[in-house]
DNA sequence: AGGGTGACGGAGT
DNA sequence: AACTCCGCCACCC
């Protein structure tokens, strides 16, 4: 079933195409697909439409064309549900692509944004406001 | 039709 | 650095 309004099933499908650009064998957070998106206040919607994401293959968007579980939160950390076993499954999945997932001393499943990390620089909000790629940088992504 | 919940993140303490 | 609050809004009672 999709959303109820128009507006709802935009950003649903702008979450889902915003995600499969995320490579194989990388991870990044909702909060930066609300970005890229344009739409930085709502990262929580972003998992709101992960959590619905349809199996149904006939559907435009699905589990088997969105990488859904390249998607972990700002900590590093794949997200706890209700259901432990989501999180499990979510690990197995990266694991399966070449993602190193830890678990730390509370049964966190985590990984590793120095490595892993898809976090592309330039945002559509930066093409509009006619932003250039600085080189001159100022941060220390890398490790 | 109204209120609670939650795959988040940032600000404040 | 850890913790609490609060904005966010689609979904589910």
């Amino acid at each position: 079933m999709p959303p109820r309004t128009p507006e709802a099933q935009a950003f649903f499908h702008a979450v889902y195409a915003a995600v499969q650009e995320i490579p194989e064998g990388k991870v990044t957070t909702y909060g930066h697909i609300a970005k890229l998106i344009g739409t930085p206040q709502r990262p929580r919607q972003v998992g709101t439409a992960l959590k619905h994401l349809p199996a149904d293959t006939s559907l435009r968007y699905h589990h088997d064309n969105v990488p859904w579980q390249r998607v972990i939160n700002g900590k590093g950390i794949i997200s706890p549900r209700s259901q432990p076993e989501g999180a499990r499954n979510q690990a197995a999945s990266l694991q399966a692509e070449g993602v190193v997932v830890t678990t730390g001393a509370l049964g966190e499943l985590m990984v590793d944004f120095a490595e892993f990390g898809w976090f592309p620089r330039l945002l559509p909000s930066d093409e509009e406001a006619g932003v250039v790629p600085d080189d001159s940088n100022d941060d220390e992504e890398s490790g």
